[in-house]
DNA sequence: ACGTACGGGACGGCCCGTTTGT
DNA sequence: ACAAACGGGCCGTCCCGTACGT
């Protein structure tokens, strides 16, 4: 069946994902508010008819790309949520955050600072939620509006500069990142180093 | 001067100060992509031809609108660059870079991240020297690539950050701003205590 | 019959009839013109496609709603036209027309409006031909053109009223709109007071 | 001066008053909801920029259309107003009704029809604010629901029909209207017969 | 009997930049 | 120094109709 069932199961649900696909590229390139659907559809060699019978609106689209981040990002932020000291938690939201922002970075970089994401994000109820939760492990190394601060700038801060250091490898910027993160949050490196990183 | 000359120079260079000082306004509210010429014209009351005159594109008129931030920032690097060790180059640009960013928390915070300022700040000559010079006396105080994410992650993040926490005033702001990037740095604090020469 | 086929003739011609409900219901919200298919399907939970399955074209869809209305006007002109006196015959097609258009009101009233539905009236051979003849029993109780104009301006004021007053219930605006149609075209009210017959 | 300012003043604002014009025949033809910006535009040979220079909303527009009118017809209310029994308010009120629609016919047909153009007198403020006076006048003639309901059909009635009988002189057609619209109201005609038209 | 996918086209709205006329 | 008018173009949204599958 999967054998000669190929065919028909690319045209099963499969240009959706196409469209998203060639939206990451495409708002990695000229951002969210730079991207019309025309230059999509164009892409795919659709017209925007095709694109709007997949998604109604422009903001659906987004949303569906930014999916599977949130999923990510939210699964961390669970498994952060039940550890037991606020030092732990923020450590292992830190390194999740940086992980997720590190392998997405084209994405991370030009959307975290689109002001159309953003609001869409902070309307939105489920991601906004996220983020909220998200801040608030970062934040809670460090009482009062001292740590919101702290985790405001280590969140956009890393969030921006992913895409700002394009020539470092994956691990390399995941490992810078962490340290500058800890360092401005005040949180101690586990005691396990992870190898002879700790230059 | 200032007896007769009073009501015509109001009107022979007040109209372009009234454009640059509504475009501030509208930049916070709406972002740079948001605002429209005509969004301009008629906060101000005249016609978009009148905008026109004085500032043939937008871009020119974002030029006006950054140019005073720029030229402190420069007068703060030049400033920096002119002390002797890193560390002391580093703190001084630090602070002074808090310091602007506070106090134009709204205008900042909004154009940072807007791709079409970063763009253009970036292809722009004298704009983005400043930048690099800035960013490269916050990373000198680490050696290596570690310095440059490092000198990344505090810029940027400030930037954002001071659009996001809207309930402090800005001395608080300043303080938790300066302490969180100082660790994320790696600065000691300055022997003398916090003073006038903070600011 | 009921027992077994129950099921399976709900299914056979039922979605049509259901198609037909939910058209009746959005066109008396949005209007004819204001009606997409997708709405309709929307509404019905179910595709475009289905739609289109049953009715190849808006306008097919509109024909079976006006349909029983439409039958039901006919057989009051047939009725009305088997009488012996013009007055007789005006009498009669005018407490039709005034029962049917407040029985379906907010349909009436809406549809009655709509250009395009008047456009696919007056076009449409049968459908125009039972306007037609409505229009001439009520004309006729006067020569010549003031008859004509009488029964344009009670036919379309009646058309129109029933979707204004929407706070009076049905046998109220009956009795209401006979009264004012009588006066308008000169019909004097018949000897046996209001009874059964007179809907 | 007037001798060759001519063609200046034509550009002065003509262009505004030539769209309207346009619109009206436009309107007159395909109804309002029928019309788009593009005809319109094409029709005066510019582009549909141009009319959003002059209006920025296609319902802008159509206020400028129905600007005259509006303010004959409350013109005409006021007038109606100051005198003193309600059979004489009712008679101005009514014969000025009916010259307004008369005479601008073909416009008044089709725009009294249609859903938006009814959407948008009812909401605006002033429009709205004149028909309900005007049918107030009418309806003051009987006391309670039946006069309400009078004057709805009278004045939907002669909306409607002016645009159904396309063969009588404005003359005749405000004579014939006059008439059946007194006998709805049960208004006796003035004193002073117009002429043998008492037919 | 109905779903999936898509084409082709229109719409209202709004943009930026330019010309022309004071 | 400013206003009026306009061109040319793009945007997102939504439409109706039609293949082609099951």
């Amino acid at each position: 069946v999967a054998i000669q069932a190929a065919p028909k199961a690319s045209s099963a649900g499969d240009t959706r994902q196409r469209l998203i696909g060639i939206a990451v590229r495409l708002f990695t390139r000229h951002s969210f508010a730079g991207t019309s659907l025309q230059m999509i559809a164009d892409e795919l060699g659709v017209t925007k008819a095709a694109v709007y019978h997949h998604f109604h609106t422009r903001e659906e689209l987004l949303l569906a790309v930014l999916e599977p981040l949130f999923l990510e990002l939210e699964a961390g932020v669970v498994r952060a949520e039940a550890l037991r000291t606020p030092h732990a938690r923020a450590e292992h939201a830190l390194t999740g955050f940086v992980a997720l922002a590190v392998r997405n970075r084209s994405l991370v970089s030009v959307l975290a600072g689109d002001p159309g994401v953003i609001e869409m994000v902070r309307t939105h109820p489920r991601l906004g939620a996220v983020i909220d939760r998200q801040v608030r492990l970062l934040a809670d190394v460090h009482p009062g509006r001292a740590g919101e601060v702290g985790a405001a700038v280590v969140m956009s801060g890393t969030a921006c500069a992913v895409g700002q250091v394009l020539d470092l490898d994956d691990e390399e910027l995941h490992r810078y990142l962490v340290e500058v993160a800890r360092r401005a949050l005040g949180l101690r490196p586990p005691r396990r180093p992870v190898g002879t990183s700790d230059r």
